[in-house]
DNA sequence: GCGCCATTCGCAAACGATTGTATTCTCCCG
DNA sequence: CGGGAGAATACAATCGTTTGCGAATGGCGC
């Protein structure tokens, strides 16, 4: 069908060699060519709609202008946000986003990386759940422009843009101690992710910052970050601690198992006990009751992920690798009620 | 910093010419190489773990083995198991997936593609919502291999997956009548989008076929299919046809806009007017009360595109361009009972 | 008038694969 | 023993750019 035009099409149209055709158009360049050949060439190239072949220009320069972006779970609705900023930031530069879903497991995000770094991206986007991924590190080192989000790596020679858990959690535990509560629980989520374990600590930590009697003994950790492990969770911290009036949980979904373990036990939300979730999923606001919770920026995560990504590629090898730690909100609904 | 090993380092280091190796390699032109140098090209290629430079590849081939998926809007949940169905399949390929993201609008959905289509996608996969855009059978006729997905153009020479909207709505508008109900009103989606259209004819079709003295004036469409609009539509329908027993809405957004527009009218879901929704989105059984809804096959909507789209790009050009049309279910939850 | 520097441009070699064609070699048959 | 068929391989062009380098050109000072 329609013929691509090349840049021998534009050369030969306008005169020139291709190799000066080459440099006009490039901005870079241009400063080395005749600014009145310049003004010709690329009114020819705009005239034929000439745009240079992605992939003959990447094999020379060798970069293919497409970073990717590596999801444990695409259907969560939670990397919707962080994929759709990303990729607003990016898309403005040029780049497009290849995304990879590690949803099979966690042992093979390596391998979906491998994949993403075999389509030869010039960067890459981990939005993966794990902690302490060893071969993250030598990502970094090999040369790879490599940002984290909402995760953090042990080996800290990796820039990673999170949210502050430690400032999140505190918004909820300083909601509740506000409103009177002092025996408040918390069901945890998996140790295994850093985000897990981060708010884990950050509660006891607030629990001891607010002299709330902070005790082990009232945390249980759920096996997954879903709404059934939750429940599950809930349902023995509750019974173990049948005293407690109020529920930390490290992520909505837990939280709304929270909601079925205290219903479970004859109880009522809000007026019994007082839930707060993480993270503020959509449709939190039409539940029974609105959930109370601590909104993380998602979609900004998504944005600094990127633009720190397009730093680091811009200039390679260099590069303060810093941290961003974004601040979250509370987001207050009625899930969460003085003690009675 | 690892060099990368390339064709010619094979080659060299198994004693044959570049061009030799690269047949060896490719197992449709094997055959006309001596199998005993096959064999050995293979092992030094496994050996010095070579792999093809895809840009290189992409440029001699004119193929970059990746398809771009065009989703109006990341954030809407609905589209996460869209890709992650379409990954899975198109991985097994070796293709990868470029993401767009035609969030800002509508108009622009055919800048996303021009942008995907300057990247070079072999394929494209759009899940764009818009009804009869022109672009798009230029678009087959141009030679790219095009499937939509949860949407259909009216020029039908591009094969579509979607799901049987008729049947859905039919579903839902039988469920409430096995009920015993028999004032059934629907909100719609917005007539611009052609689910927004299909399910209203559905439903309208489908209270001919029952007897149900099928009225427009029991209709009221929502600007956009989200809770607020739902509502909005949902509290004009129920004040104009006060005497509704069950309401159908066009999406599970809609009707938990419903649900706010029922309570703000003092009366009960369920109890005094039933509702479903439609799609099955997550989280739906954590509402009050759990909603009833018609289930879409949304993953499998994203592995029978990406299917499609495969067997399209094998064979170009020739094609039974067969849409396909996949069967939702009915979920019965407790957001409809029988009318008091 | 000559040489030198700066500017502007063309030449050609990459990048790493695929593929049409030419070459070599072997073997067999007349 | 020569020639031709056929298999196996080598050669080289090509995809569309970028880019180091050398070659023109022109202006200027001595």
């Amino acid at each position: 069908m329609e013929e691509r035009t090349t840049l021998k099409d534009v050369a030969r149209e306008a005169g020139v060699h291709v190799s000066t055709a080459s440099r006009a158009l490039n901005p870079l360049t241009s400063s080395v060519v005749n600014p009145e050949t310049v003004e010709r060439v690329t009114a020819v190239a705009r005239r034929l709609g000439y745009r240079p072949h992605p992939l003959a220009r990447g094999l020379r320069t060798n970069q293919t202008m497409s970073v990717g972006v590596v999801i444990p779970d695409v259907e969560n609705p939670l990397f919707g946000p962080i994929i759709a900023g990303a990729e607003s930031v990016l898309v403005e530069d040029g780049y497009s986003v290849l995304i990879g879903n590690a949803e099979r497991g966690g042992i093979d995000a390596e391998d979906v990386v491998n994949d993403l770094l075999e389509h030869r991206v010039d960067g890459l986007l981990l939005a993966t759940a794990g902690r302490s991924d060893r071969w993250i590190a030598d990502l970094g080192r090999q040369g790879v422009a490599t940002v984290l989000v909402n995760r953090e790596a042990d080996d800290s020679s990796v820039p990673a843009i999170l949210c502050d858990d430690h400032a999140g959690i505190g918004l909820a535990v300083q909601h509740l101690a506000n409103l009177g509560h002092r025996r408040i629980g918390h069901v945890a989520g998996p140790a295994t992710l850093s985000t897990g374990l981060f708010r884990r600590q950050a509660f006891m930590s607030w629990m001891r910052i607010l002299e709330l009697a902070p005790d082990e003994n009232q945390i249980e950790e759920a096996e997954w970050f879903q709404v059934e492990p939750g429940y599950k969770a809930g349902l023995t911290l509750l019974t173990r601690c049948p005293d407690l009036t109020a529920v930390v949980a490290a992520n909505d979904l837990l939280a709304l198992g929270v909601y079925r373990a205290i219903r479970e036990l004859g109880r009522e939300v809000a007026v019994d006990i007082s839930v707060t979730g993480y993270n503020d999923i959509p449709l939190l606001d039409m539940m029974q009751p609105p959930m109370t919770t601590v909104r993380v920026p998602y979609r900004q995560m998504g944005t600094q992920g990127a633009a720190t990504l397009l730093d680091l590629m811009a200039r390679r090898g260099d590069g303060s690798t810093a941290s961003i730690k974004l601040t979250p909100t509370l987001v207050v609904r009625s899930s969460t009620a003085p003690p009675s």
